[in-house]
Formats: structure tokens, C-alpha cells, sequence
DNA sequence: TATGAATGAGCATTCATTCAT
DNA sequence: TATGAATGAATGCTCATTCAT
């Protein structure tokens, strides 16, 4: 099982058991996403789960690791192929929103890890992406495309807006991302460009 | 024991149960705030909590109104004395984290409770939470101090933003939350404003 | 719970539990004695004994603490109260066999535990015990009563005919242990004492 | 399986099996040493330790018999070789402590077994082993060496001491088993011979 | 022969709740 | 009011074993 190699019916396993962690956490959230009903969910028995993962924990972070990179391989090249910051920062929104809306299910088992693993590293993750918009915020302001703020409270603001989405999307499944997106964007355009 | 009317004594038992449950909450987290836990905390037994409070639904019912009530009371007067929206909106920012301020742990407790009660009504309070916010901003419309922009989008952005602070603060106790509130009024008064 | 105070009711029931644990290690050796089994030949449900004692380690705990005592209270007196070393020894054979004689299962018990404890503290107590033996044979030796013997050989063959005994007995519960410790200190005597 | 005629590689494979079940038990315990373990320190899987030995029983009885014939084979020839009953016996202890001299970890996973595994058959082996004492010392009483004992108690005290020295080697493996085995031999010499 | 996959039973533990006193 | 005792269900996990390939 050390992931050295696997087999195909290995992996694929491990996919299906991946798929279905998701499902069950997204559907029934946290608490009730236990080994015993994702394995029913799956159709296999709960030992299998560990035989395949080695336990709880390591399940969730297959997950994770899953969903992070789904996100990751969406919008990393995307943004990163903008030429100005001010572009990078309408990416940023349109991105992720358009991750929420291509990957539902994926993107609500993420937000239920995070919130449930307070102490966890999961929680700490929250740093790394302050960080990354803090970077193309630093970008725009020295080419002069921003104004002159502190980083933290704006790319506070502006990640509180994306995380915000998630929870407004379980009330309203027919939140018009795209729309949303586009409003996202104007507004920290605003708050964030060269005051005329 | 349902609420019709309470002696003294009852009332101070509700009260000290109340108090040690937000402790718990905020020191613990949800999971490991358990009945028996929180009993220990108090000083007294599991049982007595179910017979003041029914149930451990009704006693987070019960926090969670307890801190609603704290923050209201901190919040609306001080929202409603303002006579621009411009200035409802600043003051918005400013009480919100003078409440976290000075009622870290109920705050705390109550972020626990509502993240990990997703399908329970207080996800559904975010709503609420919305509606306010939107109020203010069509006032600022109606007034000509904002501009025209869709209700919804903005009213997600500034709730984010709020909603963002207490998970920063947890891995930051020191987070300045005066200056913090000053740069989300500006980041929002600059997006909210009329376009010069 | 915590070892302060305890009512009545509460020194009954972790006295049953004791015993049944004891009753369950000696019938049916550690290995099946699980919480589940004590609980049924205790007839109560396994969460109990975890409510009583926290958990199987503090349960293994008590027991021994328990027979150890048992074991102590029966042998210490007696054997301090002899004036010669040469009596002491005998009468630390009586003693140790009139032990398990009057508590079969409680040894049975403590022999599960600790052979099957080889990492844990009670398979060091055996150190203790050799220093024990060695006190009286160093007596012996300092009162001319003994020849001139290394002390911890002389010790381990002393414990190791002592804790040989168990092992037969379960081989045959008719094993005539007064008769087995006047043997025992008469082979002791010819070994320790001066040679004539 | 059964062993009527065995392949030469069938040979090699539980050979290797064994050696490597020694090793699990030796170094990890015996509740550790799982068919998973043992099949992960054998580089093979668990499935075909099963295939080979039909269950774990007949692992464990394939590591006892592979272990007492290592040891009898050293053991039995050279007390055999003794013209006296007191050789015999001293050769008794000399040929057991240089076993565990010389195989340390066949040693200690035999005592696992017979520690873990009262009620299966090896608990009872120790019956053969007092037989065989009981004849050393029965030819010695007829050949007028050794004084006129009950052989029972004395046969206990001699194995006792034997089988007490594994315990004391897992504590102390630097315990010199050479002088070791000298005294002990000299204790049961002044214990059985003939009193002047 | 040998593997990897899968099962089902058993394990200790935690929890909200109930109830007689 | 308040307690301490007790329950029953659920949780994550490990293990020996089985079986198709």
C-alpha cells in the first residue's frame, strides 16, 4: 500500500472509494460522512476502506489532495497567463467561482474538511492562500495598476468573498455564478485600483 | 421546563450552563464539547444539563440565541443611529469587530456551532444576515450615495469579509481588529461609492 | 470519577467488576477477555466499565493494584516478622504458595496480565522482586547464616521456582502446594546455607 | 499442504516463513505479529502464509517445532553424553543457557507462544519437560549422587530457574549466561547431592 | 504457486440520553 | 432540582481468513 505502485484495480478502487467520500460529504456533511456510510455508499465494507487508505485520516487527505488539485490544475495556468495584475485578480474570481460551479460536489467535501479540522493543517492552509493573492496585490501595486493599501485586510476582503460562495450556493443551487463572478471582480476592481 | 416561566435559580443554572458551554466551544471546538464535558466544566451532571435544557439541540438553540442577542445588542443601536448609509456601512464593519473584540470566545462558539450544524437553521440565518445588509445598501442607492450596483454580489462580498475575520483571528490572536475594520470600510466604501 | 471521593454504590460496582474481570482473565486468559465478555459475565453493558474506570488500561490498573494487594497484605507481615534470614526465606516460600492456594484466580489473573504485558510496567516489577530476594539473601550472608553465594543468581532461581508454580498449577489443580513449599525450602536451605 | 512430500521450493518458502515469524515475534511481541506483519517482513503476502501453513495455528506450530528441534538438537546429544546424573544435570544447564546464548530470537518468540497460547498444546509441553528432568534426577537418586528427594518439587525448581532466565534476558541482554548457568549449577548440585 | 482484493467479526471507546432516587 | 448510574448505538480500527485470477 505505500504508495509506491498500485495496480489498476487498486487505483481505481481507491478513485470510486475518493468519489464516493466526496458524495457522502457533500451530501450528508461531516459528522454523518462516517467510514461505515461511505462504505455502503460504496458498496463495499468498511475494512476495505482502511485496507485501501490505512485509516480515516489518510482517506480525507486522498481527498483533499483530490480536490486540490482539480482546483489547482483549473485555475493555476489561467491565472498565471495574465499579463496585469488587475487581470490575475479578475481570474482569481472567475476561476474559482467557475471551479464551484464545474465541481459542486468536490468543492462542498472541501469546505466540510476544512471547517470540521480546526486544529488540523488543513485549517492553516487559509495562510497559504492569503499569501497567493497577497502576491498579485504586491504585483499591482508595484506596476502602479493599485493603490497604495495594506495587503492582509484586502486580500482578507477579497477571500472571505470567495469562501463566502460555497455557503450561499448550498441555500441557492441556482446562484448564478458566472453573474457573480463578473460583480466580484468589479468590486475589488474598485476598491483595489489607482484612485482617480 | 419548556420556557413559560423560569424561577431565579433556574434561570442563573440556564445562564452558568450557557457560559460554560461557549467556553467549551471556544476552547475545545465542537466535536470534543460533549455533553459530559461541558458538565465537568460546570460542575455538574450530564443529566442536569438534559433536564434544563431538554437536549443537547435545545442547549446550543439556547447559545446560540444568547450570543445573537450580545452581538444585536452591541450591533443594531449603534447601525440604526447613523444617518447615512455611507456611515451604516462603516459602523457595520466597526461593530461587527468591536464584537469580536471584546466576545472573543461566545463569537467563537458560535462560528463552531454554525459550521458544524450545516443542515441545522442556523446555516440558514446567513440569509438574514444578507437581508440586512442588503437594506443598507439600497438605501445608499436610494439616497444617491452608492452606485448602482446588483444588491446580492456586494451584500456576499461584505458578509465574506466579516465572516472571513474569525478564522484569521484564531491563527492570529494579536490580528489588530480596529485597523482591520477601518481598511474593510475603506475597501467597501470604495467599491460602494458613486463612480467619480 | 476522578479517584477523590466515591459513593457506595459506585466502590460496589468496581468491586464486581474487579471481580469479574479476575474471573474472566483466569478462565479465559487475556486475550479473551474483552471489555465486551467482562461486561456480560458482569451483567452490564461494556460503555460502564469505561464510564467506572475510564478504560481497559485503567481497568488492567485496578486489578492488579487489587491482587497485588491481596498478595502483600498476606506475605509482607509474615515474612518480616521472622528473626533469621533462613526463616524469613522459608517462610517466603509458605507465604507465596499459601497465596495461591487461598486465591487461585486472582494469580491466574495477575499472570495474564503480566506475561502478556512484556512492554508495559508489570514486566518490570520482576526487578523488584529480585531486589527483595537479594535483601534477605544479603542478610543471610551478613549473618553467617548463608555461604558465600553472587546474590542474583541465587535470586532469579528463587523467583523462577516461585513463578514455576502457577504454570503447573493450572496443569493440575491438585497440585499439594504445602507440601510443594516445604520442598522448595528445603532445596532453598541446602543451597544457601554455609556448607558444612 | 498437508505434509506428505514437499517441493524443494515449498521447503525454502517455509523455511523463510518461519525465520522471518521469529524475527515478528521475537521483536515486536506476539500480539503485534500479525499475518499482515509477518507477511510485510517476509515480502510476501498474507494470503500465501495462509497457503502455505493452512492458518496461523499451524504457523505458530511450525515455529515451535522448528524451534524445539533447534534446541533439542543442541541440548539433548551432549546430556545424553554424561556418565553421571550431576554431569547430566549440569550439563542441563549449561546446554539450555547456551542456547539462549546462541539463538536469542527463537528463544523469545517460543516464550511468546507459550505465554500467549495457554490453553493451546504448549502449555502442556512443560509436563514433558519436568518428565525429562524427573529421569535425571531418578538416575541419580538410584546411582546414590543425589539424595533421596521427592522428584516433583525439585524438577520445578530446576526448570523454574531455566525458564525464569529469558525474562531477566529481555530486561538485561548483557546478562552473562555463562556464570550464569555455573551457579545455577552449583545451587541444584548442593540442593540434590547426597548431604554429607 | 502467488497475488491482491475483499470480508466479517471483534475490539475499545465515546456519546447523548434516561431514570430511579 | 440535582445526582450518579446505566444504556445502546455508533465510530474507527485490526485481524485472520478466503477467493478469483
Amino acid at each position: 500500500m505505500a504508495s509506491g505502485e498500485r495496480t489498476f484495480t487498486e487505483d481505481a478502487r481507491r478513485a470510486q472509494i475518493i468519489d464516493c467520500t466526496i458524495k457522502a460529504l457533500a451530501t450528508l456533511g461531516y459528522r454523518q460522512a462516517s467510514m461505515a456510510r461511505i462504505a455502503e455508499l460504496s458498496k463495499i465494507t468498511p475494512g476495505l476502506i482502511s485496507y485501501h487508505f490505512g485509516g480515516k485520516d489518510e482517506l480525507i487527505d486522498a481527498v483533499v489532495a483530490h480536490v486540490v488539485k482539480l482546483a489547482t490544475d483549473l485555475m493555476v495556468p489561467r491565472i498565471l497567463a495574465q499579463t496585469t495584475a488587475a487581470d490575475a485578480l479578475r481570474v482569481y474570481f472567475e476561476t474559482n467561482l467557475e471551479f464551484m460551479r464545474l465541481h459542486r460536489e468536490p468543492l462542498l467535501a472541501l469546505v466540510e474538511i476544512i471547517t470540521h479540522d480546526r486544529d488540523g493543517p488543513y485549517a492553516k492552509q487559509q495562510e497559504t492562500a492569503l499569501a497567493d493573492i497577497e502576491k498579485v496585490l504586491a504585483w499591482g501595486q508595484h506596476t502602479g495598476e493599485f493603490r497604495d493599501f495594506p495587503l492582509r485586510p484586502m486580500a482578507i476582503a477579497i477571500r472571505g468573498a470567495v469562501d463566502a460562495v460555497p455557503g450561499h450556493l448550498l441555500n441557492d443551487p441556482d446562484l448564478d455564478l458566472r453573474t457573480l463572478a463578473a460583480e466580484l471582480s468589479t468590486v475589488f476592481s474598485l476598491a483595489t485600483r489607482r484612485t482617480p
